[in-house]
RNA sequence: GGGCGAUUAGCUCAGUUGGUUAGAGCGCUGCCUUCACACGGCAGAGGUCACAAGUUCGAAUCUUGUAUCGCCCACCA
């Protein structure tokens, strides 16, 4: 055999990958079935995003357990998506090519955009949008095509999909048909957490709180027909126009009496009633609270409670909205709008935004101080609210208390969210709570802990999942509406595609029975603008992949599927609405297990994130160490830890490559001279090779169990601690003098035996870490064994049956006594400073008794090894129950 | 405030149901140019397992509490 002088990773890696695509080893086959498969439920990136080594990190771990079942014998369902549905691909567009979506554009067929174009932004509909989209993100998804496949991903590409594209589409409208039909979806108007910057409704899994500072203001109000004053505190002063009532603690003795009283709002002086309720905390500001429409989800709920009127004054830009005080008390100028009971049993807010008029004691001061802030941002009015009270001097009953407190905020936006009132669609999931606890619990998570938190999530909610989302580019909600003779949207009056023609877009499609000329007009349609939160259609890949909707067969041979990886951070989003979904559709768990990695933490322990600047970029990595080593450091790290960026860890994984690559290619040259046919494990019965086999059993049985269990990181370490230290730097060193023999000895052949057999398991142990180095070694020596496959990816995962036809040693102990030996005489060479190699006259070995026969056993071994031409094994005493020596070198040669 | 996790050698981490002198890699020190590999080998130094109390014949491991760090949730008057 003639092998190379050093690997090159780069060449293997060019090498091995257009064969795997060649002989297509990562194919699905479909005609087998669901017992024989493993099934991944493989997280699409997000493509616009920047890469980092986090995600070589995470995707690793995939492709590990995804080899394993391989190797198993499992026909393998890999597929690959791309996230590139939502924001960040709608902000890239927007950049790139100087656009922006104007949803109530029609659509231009002929529409070409130019990249870096100047000046203002051209306007295009929305479906244009969207095909831009689709554009952009065809050179993103080469370039993670490209690193994924370098990093050794055993993708089967032909099961490729992305979140936008028609299938997806597809799939997320008719999810949502079906869950409209069977009620688990709905439309109501009602207030919602909005981002004024990105104006649209946010659901509660996307909202971080943010510590923000803040201070409370003391500010008096007066009660109706007295003299006294309730002080209330309040860190949102510009929504004292906005407020409709005050509470206060029904035990609370300082304010009993005024319960049932007025009170009057400065400045504005409307009158609100001033009410009890267990939820006004004493302890809290002064006892006494504003409830204003919105400042909170207290407010909100107060608001319900009461029936209380709605005072909108936040518009969906954060902008201060016109709003006319009249005279208060003067009948049919009462105009507030208030929350209907629906017959349905739902609360609906009714005529909103009709009536912007608040009753006032004084509406002339009113109007004059509203004029002041009318049109300006919440915080450029809470300033001059402030400063209006100052200036009254009656107002401010004491100055005001800074403070910091946290503030909801959408996780990508970049101002506090507001409640505003709005028509958006629900996923119900508040009724079935329970029931969704239950289900993750039917599921494995690993580690097991995240389902706590999964659980957790799921009982802390407090509101049905928001679907809709004003944005563009997304998948549209798949409705019309009719518009009656006075042109008002009918929003009961729905008009629902038919399933064959999903996917469209209401926008710039009609629905069945209308022409184009009728949308907007009187009597005719009008397209719902919203499109679905991305989560809406990322919480169905099992059935994007499974083509749950074309192809009801192959779904079901895939799903439930098997493994779902991702990282915990998405436990609350994609884990819990696939869930949602798999549930609401199939009353079903979407997979049997999760297994959730950690993050890549910078030195310093900080979240590896592009907003941190601190992420370090893949390419040059694999550069530098080779995909195997990069892969062998996500290795080394168990799922659910987070890890930090070490690139010492690197450089260990390049040594396993080259010493694995050396040792194999040594291993390999002493047994290749002999026909395989004679390497069978009954030729193998030199003791010292039994017991070096007694070792390897343990570690492929826990490696095995350990790998069953998607601990991948035991399992390496099991297989790399036994190739380094009891294969390279015991049994090489002591089989290779028997090796040397000349004559086809039993001796030299129960060596090369188990050279080749111990070598041909452990190489397969870490293929599913660092495949390319593995797969070139196989094609050394394995690839035409009859039981083995020409990949060692195909090949079986060793088991202890390979080795059933080797006895065990006849001492227990012949592997442990005989190191204890090996490392006292290495000891004492050392201690001499001598070679390893410099021969040794003569070694009194003593051991423990019971470990005498054992040392015996292979002592010619030893010998050999450490070329000691005379050995005595006697019994005694010895410290650590080991073995000590006595040895007498030999005299050096003179040096010529 | 509630929950989850972590705390083991200078650094990064293992320590499976409590069991003899607590492990690995890196780093450090000394030695060995041994015919697979100097991207190597051998040997060595280095730890009161965060702290305290308890259970036990025996605790890094179980219980309780404390401290520090990380994450999630709640807290917005």
């Amino acid at each position: 055999m003639d092998l190379p002088k050093k690997y090159n990773p780069q060449d293997a890696e060019q090498k091995w990958l257009a064969s795997w695509d060649e002989t297509g080893i990562y194919k699905w086959d479909e005609t087998k079935s669901r017992d024989e498969s493993f099934v991944v439920d493989t997280p699409p990136p997000t493509v616009s995003g920047s890469l980092h080594v986090g995600h070589l990190f995470s995707y690793s771990h995939q492709d590990f357990i995804v080899r394993f079942q391989r190797m198993m014998g499992k026909n393998i369902f890999f597929p690959i998506g791309w996230d590139d549905n939502g924001l960040p691909t709608e902000r890239r567009v927007q950049n790139l090519l100087n656009v922006k979506c104007e949803a109530h554009l029609p659509y231009d067929p002929d529409f070409k955009a130019e990249r870096g174009k100047k000046g203002d932004a051209t306007p295009i509909s929305r479906k244009n949008f969207v095909e831009l989209c689709d554009e952009v993100i065809v050179d993103d998804e080469k370039a993670f095509k490209q690193l994924w496949t370098r990093l050794g991903m055993s993708y089967d590409w032909d099961q490729e999909y992305a979140t936008i594209n028609e299938h997806s589409r597809r799939t997320s409208q008719f999810s949502f048909l079906e869950l409209l039909e069977k009620g688990e979806i709905y439309q109501d108007e009602k207030p919602v957490m909005w981002d004024v910057d990105f104006q649209t409704a946010i659901a509660q899994a996307e909202l971080e709180d943010k510590e923000r500072p803040a201070a409370y203001n003391f500010i008096r109000f007066g009660v109706e027909g007295s003299d006294e004053k309730l002080v209330v505190a309040t860190t949102r002063p510009e929504l004292l126009p906005a407020c409709v009532a005050v509470l206060v603690h029904p035990e609370d003795e300082r304010f009993k009496d005024f319960v049932g009283k007025n009170a009057v709002s400065p400045l504005f002086e409307v009158p609100v009633p001033i009410m009890a309720d267990e939820k006004a905390d004493p302890e809290k500001g002064t006892g006494v609270v504003m409830v204003c429409t919105f400042g909170d989800q207290t407010d909100v709920e107060w608001w319900q409670a009461f029936k209380l009127p709605l005072r909108q004054i936040i518009g969906r830009d954060g902008h201060l909205l016109p709003v006319e005080f009249v005279k208060a008390g003067e009948g049919g100028h009462e105009k507030d709008t208030h929350l209907e009971k629906m017959e349905d049993g739902r609360d609906v807010v009714r005529s909103l935004g009709a009536a912007r008029m608040i009753p006032s004691l004084n509406p002339e001061k009113a109007n004059s101080i509203y004029g002041t802030i009318q049109g300006k941002y919440t915080k450029q009015a809470q300033k001059l609210i402030i400063a209006a009270a100052e200036e009254s001097g009656t107002v401010i009953d004491r100055p005001a208390e800074n403070i910091t407190h946290a503030v909801k905020f959408f996780e990508k936006g970049d101002r506090p969210l507001e409640l505003v009132p709005a028509r958006q669609w629900y996923t119900k999931i508040m009724d079935k709570k329970d029931e969704l606890v239950g289900q993750g619990r039917k599921i494995k998570w690993h580690p097991e802990y995240m389902e706590k938190r999964y659980a957790h999530w799921v009982e802390g909610l407090n509101q049905d999942w928001c679907l809709s989302r004003q944005r563009y580019f997304g998948v549209p909600i798949p409705v019309w509406y009719r518009i009656d003779e006075h042109g008002e949207v009918c929003y009961d009056q729905r008009i629902l595609p038919s399933v064959e023609s999903l996917p469209i877009d209401p926008l710039s499609e009609c629905p069945e029975g209308f022409t184009a000329d009728q949308r907007d007009q009187p009597g005719g349609f009008t397209g719902d603008p919203d499109v679905l939160d991305t989560w809406a259609t990322s919480s169905l890949s099992p059935q994007v992949a499974s083509q749950w909707v074309n192809d009801k067969g192959r779904h079901q041979k895939l799903f439930p599927m098997d493994m779902r990886p991702q990282g915990h951070d998405i436990i609350r989003t994609w884990a819990f609405y696939t869930i949602v979904k798999a549930y609401l559709h199939e009353k079903e768990v979407p997979w049997h297990n999760v297994v959730l990695s950690g993050w890549i933490l910078d030195p310093d322990r900080k979240k590896m994130s592009k907003s941190q600047g601190n992420v370090v970029t893949p390419e040059p990595l694999i550069d530098q160490f080779g995909a195997d080593a990069v892969r062998y450091w996500a290795a080394r790290a168990r799922l659910g830890v987070d890890t930090s960026f070490d690139e010492k860890v690197f450089k260990v994984g390049k040594k396993l490559v080259t010493k694995l690559f050396n040792a194999s290619k040594f291993a390999m040259g002493r047994f290749d001279d002999v026909p395989a046919e004679q390497l069978t494990p009954d030729k193998i019965t030199v003791e010292l090779d039994r017991a070096v086999i007694a070792e390897l059993r343990p570690v492929i049985e826990k490696a095995t169990a350990a790998f069953k269990e998607f601990d991948y990181a035991q399992a390496l370490s099991l297989a790399e601690g036994y190739f380094w230290s009891v294969y390279c730097d015991n049994y090489l060193e002591m089989a290779k003098q028997r090796t040397y023999d000349e004559e086809l000895t039993v001796g030299r052949l129960s060596a090369c035996a188990t050279l080749r057999l111990v070598h041909r398991a452990l190489v397969r142990m870490m293929a599913p870490f660092i495949p390319y180095i593995t797969e070139e070694v196989w094609g050394w020596a394995y690839a035409d064994d009859a039981d083995m496959a020409k990949s060692i990816h195909k090949s079986p995962w060793p088991t202890l049956d390979e080795f059933a036809a080797v006895e065990a040693p006849e001492h227990a102990t012949s592997y442990d006594a005989t190191v204890a030996v090996v490392d006292a005489i290495r000891r004492a060479k050392a201690d001499a400073a001598v070679s390893m190699a410099a021969p040794v006259e003569s070694a009194k070995i003593t051991v423990a008794a019971g470990n005498v026969a054992a040392v015996e056993a292979t002592l010619d071994d030893i010998q050999r090894m450490l070329k000691i031409e005379t050995a005595t094994v006697i019994a005694g005493e010895v410290e650590n129950g080991l073995a000590s020596v006595e040895t007498v070198l030999a005299p050096v040669p003179a040096a010529e």
